[in-house]
RNA sequence: GGUGGCAUAGCUCAGCUGGAUAGAGCACCUGCCUUCUAAGCAGGCGGUCCUAGGUUCGAAUCCUAGUGCCAUCACCA
């Protein structure tokens, strides 16, 4: 039973038998740190049934409390506000039980609650840049957060692997390309493709500028630069099937995948299940004309057919083109469903995808949920904000933007400068220190894009790069470090761990406020899955770490004479660094032994 | 114009369902390495919580209106 149950329970007996009032409910906080105290009751909500002075109700609930409960071992009231003081015996108590659990915090899987976590689903005409890198990281996260809250997860994307943007690279290939394969320039896939995406745009941009010097209106050029009606042309063959287009669309996505392939693996996420556009556009279909058949669709004179959400306080939407063609949401339908024909046992989705898209997402939800499907009450858009510049938004076809894999590589290069220049590494080989660089240099990186709220949009600037001091990622590996060094050393002197931990022992206040800042892991978890936010998780290591590094460097462990006092301080650190390494762990974030 | 999001220290950000004197980091200034890793610790400086009303014993937090920035409102994706 948690704390706060006990005494929530003390204290409305208290209420009842000193005031003789029911009390709804009672509010806690901790107590600042500049009083005395470890919980604070709130008494002001009280008044509504109490009447009376709230400093004097407070000292008589505390004295109370402090007689009758046995964490309780002091009190003191300050305006409207009970600070107890809850006893060393109860904190070493849970940290007893907690210090050999190995999965602390984290909840185990629940055979049934599947759910879908998307994110990363690119389009394959061009390399993967920081945006890319905020959103594989938040779904990434969010997906090992909702395991580690009890869920069973199933991560997956969707690859845009069709459309026009794809016909632009191959035909701009086939004109420029002279025969040139990730092999024989030794470019990454992706990078050589979005050349020719790049190259692609530059002959058309020539070519409305030819048509427009000739007389044409800019309005028709954009729409009728030959080379873009060959695209479409192309586009229109691989639709029908067209074996040289089919063959050299799949040459060239294969060039992506396995650019792709190695970017992800860099990064570090991995998937489940991946889905192909190429697969799903035709997808959704059965379903509109399912729906127009239960009204919740109709059909205009034109043929279309689209979904009324006035009422929703949203638009009508175009759900069928006059055509029958598919549009976007056409497919986003029929690949929600086909998913949870894919997986039975999800009962949720979550998508992550860029804030532009909230409105529809608003109305994809909407209409699934009109559908009728029992699902759709569980689908969640994670909306994070854009990845800015200090010059605006990223464009690839400008060249504007900051490409995911020489990033990495810079920050790779950041982290082994500073760690030279410390030079605290000399028991390291070659290989272990680039090991050690690349996780030094990947934690600045993703626990700079995590520790901000996703919804918030991010103004990345280049020249400034990464911090590696203070509230970063690297600060957070290198507290784990000194505990892994702390750690070895107490191997190394036979400092003997199976020492119970005696609640006779006082705890010093440093070790108290690690204590309660390790008992608020598992409800952080719970409320990081609750909200999607993997910024919680970080600032909740974040505030570990900063107490700690204050116990590290007020107290001795090592050099504590008192043998049982050393052995709960050893048992604290270790069980720090595990925390700090789960909760590392689901912001996909490694930890050194040595930095 | 309609809709949605955001606005907190010079900069980057926390602030849970309303609670005490609004917190961190960076930057700047002071101290601390013959003692467990100084990528650290201790302290200082720094605030009209966008503005104006309202609700409340109490508002950065909730409500209304306004301002600024961003996104979105296509038979585009």
């Amino acid at each position: 039973m948690s704390i706060h149950t006990i005494l929530e329970t003390k204290v409305k007996v208290a209420a009842r038998s000193i005031f003789d009032a029911e009390l709804p409910s009672v509010e806690f906080q901790p107590t600042r740190k500049d009083f005395e105290g470890d919980i604070t009751v709130v008494v002001f909500p009280m008044l509504r049934v109490l009447k009376g002075n709230p400093v004097q109700i407070g000292e008589q609930l505390g004295a109370y409390l402090k007689d009758e409960v046995a964490e309780v071992s002091g009190y003191n009231v300050v305006k409207g506000f009970l600070n107890l003081v809850i006893s060393d015996s109860f904190y070493l108590d849970f940290f007893n039980g907690i210090k050999d659990l190995s999965d602390f915090g984290l909840v185990k899987e629940s055979a049934k609650d599947a759910i879908m976590v998307e994110y990363s689903s690119p389009n394959t005409n061009k390399p993967l840049h920081l945006g890319h890198i905020r959103n594989n990281l938040l779904g990434y996260s969010v997906a090992e957060i909702l395991k580690a809250s009890g869920k069973k997860v199933y991560k997956a994307q969707i690859i845009n692997d069709r459309g026009i943007h794809i016909c632009k690279s191959m035909l701009a290939w086939q004109r420029f390309g002279n025969g040139e394969t990730p092999e024989s320039t030794g470019l990454k896939g992706d990078k050589l493709v979005g050349n020719y995406y790049v190259a692609f745009d530059k002959a058309y941009k020539e070519e409305i500028a030819q048509m427009m010097a000739d007389g044409v209106e800019e309005k028709v050029a954009v729409k009728e630069a030959p080379i873009l009606l060959e695209a479409q042309e192309m586009l229109q063959k691989w639709e029908t099937g067209d074996k040289e287009v089919v063959s050299l669309w799949k040459k060239m996505n294969g060039w992506v995948y396995k650019g792709f392939e190695e970017t992800y693996k860099n990064m570090g996420v991995d998937f489940d299940k991946l889905y192909y556009e190429s697969n799903t556009y035709l997808l959704g279909k059965d379903f509109v004309a399912d729906g127009l058949k239960r009204g919740v669709f109709y059909k205009k004179d034109d043929g279309s057919v689209w979904i009324d959400l006035t009422d929703e306080g949203l638009d009508e939407k175009i759900v069928l083109r006059s055509d029958g063609t598919a549009v976007y949401m056409t497919q986003d339908i029929g690949t929600a469903i086909q998913r949870v024909k894919d997986y039975p046992d999800i009962n949720g989705m979550v998508y992550t995808v860029g804030n532009e898209q909230d409105y529809h997402f608003k109305v994809l939800f909407l209409i699934l949920k009109k559908l009728g499907f029992s699902w759709a009450e569980q689908l969640h858009h994670l909306s994070y904000g854009m990845v800015d510049l200090p010059s605006g938004k990223m464009k690839s076809r400008e060249g504007t933007v900051v490409d995911a894999d020489d990033l990495m590589v810079d920050m790779t290069a950041t982290a082994r400068e500073l760690s030279e220049e410390l030079g605290k590494l000399e028991e390291y080989s070659h290989e272990e220190k680039q090991v050690l660089y690349k996780m030094v240099g990947l934690g600045a990186l993703k626990y700079y894009l995590l520790k901000v709220d996703p919804k918030k949009r991010i103004l990345f600037n280049p020249e400034e790069s990464v911090d590696f001091q203070g509230n970063t990622g690297p600060f957070i590996q290198y507290t784990y470090a000194r505990i892994q060094s702390i750690l070895r050393k107490a191997k190394d002197t036979n400092v003997d761990l199976s020492t119970p931990l005696e609640a006779t022992e006082e705890l010093h206040p440093k070790e108290k406020e690690l204590i309660k800042q390790l008992q608020i892991f598992p409800e952080t978890i719970q409320l990081a899955a609750a909200h999607y936010s993997p910024a919680l998780i970080a600032n909740y290591v974040y505030d570990l770490v900063k107490e700690f590094n204050s116990f590290y460097q007020q107290i001795s462990i090592l050099g504590e004479t008192n043998e049982k006092q050393k052995v709960l301080r050893v048992q604290l650190s270790k069980k720090v660094s595990e925390v700090i390494e789960s909760g590392f762990r689901l912001l996909g974030i490694d930890v050194p032994e040595r930095m």
